[in-house]
DNA sequence: ACAAAAGTGTTCTTTGTACACCCATGT
DNA sequence: ACATGGGTGTACAAAGAACACTTTTGT
């Protein structure tokens, strides 16, 4: 059985070539239709979903580990990608007992075994441009898509609560640091901008103080074009001013600088 | 050789009980004589210090583990720990070849290959109370003491990055929520308090906005003694309502609810 | 008595929130 | 012409920063 072999083949590989113990989930972000989406794998056969997510690489380094993993569920790559917490619990198979899962996932019993050990997970989030992925499924799965972060349903492993973490985070950033580059097209309005925000925060907000605090950022520039075929006034188009807007990212960075 | 004997086994153990490919470090920050400071071990006959840490039994929950390193080495319980970054570099050992500074270490050739394989590392931090810790070496290293932040050598592996992070992200922590609850002892005047933010953030705040906002937090119960001593007019002595304390601490934490 | 630290309130500035009118566009 | 959403500015409230005088203690 050709599935089969190639499993095997899978399993060779992890042992030689990548850390045991170790994984990266990754909770990526879309905007699409006013509503906040993410991105989640059908498991072989089942009806099962998950987050997309890796293994790194022994000479890897952790975050081109997530990169990479984004990469190739997404097409995508230099976009917005950040680690949030990392998972240990024992029980993060909240369900069903491990083995049950994997079982269930189709897997044979000489892989359960292999696959069965605990491992630690370390999160990242993404924003992407909704527009410009492909979402693709990988060898464990058989079906990539968006769902509406509203509709998310009972999620494999512990990864609804992983969901819950990254937007959470993400919230909290969003009131101390501009966000939207890579979640926006190139060019978008400043209602584009302040649903994205509303969505992102699940409230609405004030149109003209919004306003305010966006172009206070300094990171917008107002283009000439305005942005007709709505029913109403023609909003101008702003583009981000990407020098400018990496610089107050940086300012307020976790990372090690 | 006693050593050696000694340290077969414990690899042995590590073999058998523990995660491979993932350790816990830990950045313990104690308060006295008005400086920060932290909590570093010397490995057996060298002169090279690192920050203590552990590994992750199969059984283990990640932040138990962390708990149980940080008990190891101060003989605490109960205090306030939290995970801040995760470290995955591949050359998270900036100075020299890795291998080198195992063999520098003083481990034998074959216990090298054992630890040389490539840790992705989960960084906590904590807060404790410096007069209550026994600082207390483990099997690799035969001091384990107390420096001021400030005179904090180059370290082993990325540590001193694990430093800087951990104190940016204690100093924006402080921004937002109280801190001092198992820094200070159980009771303490409000210029204690401020000297213990004063040194965090490394920077003098007025004496009366302050006392507004510490109080502001509704978590400080003011006893009727006051502290005599000093040389001058005796400040009154402050406890920690820790009720209060913790659900303030509740409200903004970033852990799944 | 005096030097040095501690207790306490008010003003000012800045930031954020609430709010209303006019204008442009497609139907 | 009109309904709908977009553009813009001002007044008020809240939070934070600046600041001075009186009191208490040990020497």
């Amino acid at each position: 059985m050709e599935y089969k072999k190639e499993l095997q083949r899978l399993i060779e590989d992890f042992k030689t070539n990548y850390l045991p113990s170790v994984s990266v989930d990754l909770v990526i972000f879309g905007f699409h239709d006013g509503q906040l989406k993410v991105l989640l794998l059908r498991w072989k056969g089942t009806e099962e979903w998950c987050l997309p997510g890796g293994r790194i690489r022994n000479d890897e380094n952790l975050d081109d580990s997530a990169y990479r993993s984004l990469r190739e569920r997404t097409g995508l790559r230099e976009i917005f990608l950040q680690q949030f917490y990392t998972f240990g619990d024992v029980l993060r198979y909240k369900h069903i007992d491990q083995h049950e899962t994997l079982r269930k996932l189709g897997l044979p019993e000489e892989a359960v075994h292999e696959f069965a050990n605990r491992d630690v997970s370390v999160g990242y989030y993404a924003l992407v441009e909704f527009e410009n992925v492909v979402p693709t499924p990988d060898f464990f799965t058989d079906e990539c898509r968006w769902w509406d972060i509203n509709q998310v349903p009972t999620l494999l492993f512990d990864h609804n609560d992983m969901i819950s973490l990254a937007l959470k985070t993400l919230r909290r950033q969003l009131s101390y640091q501009p966000i939207g580059y890579s979640l926006l097209p190139d060019k978008f309005t400043m209602p584009d901008l302040q649903q994205l925000y509303e969505t992102i925060l699940g409230q609405s907000l004030d149109r003209r103080n919004f306003q305010k605090r966006m172009l206070g950022y300094g990171i917008l520039e107002r283009l000439e074009e305005r942005k007709f075929g709505g029913a109403h006034k023609a909003p101008y188009l702003y583009r981000f001013d990407k020098e400018k807007y990496e610089k107050v990212l940086a300012e307020e960075s976790l990372f090690v600088g």
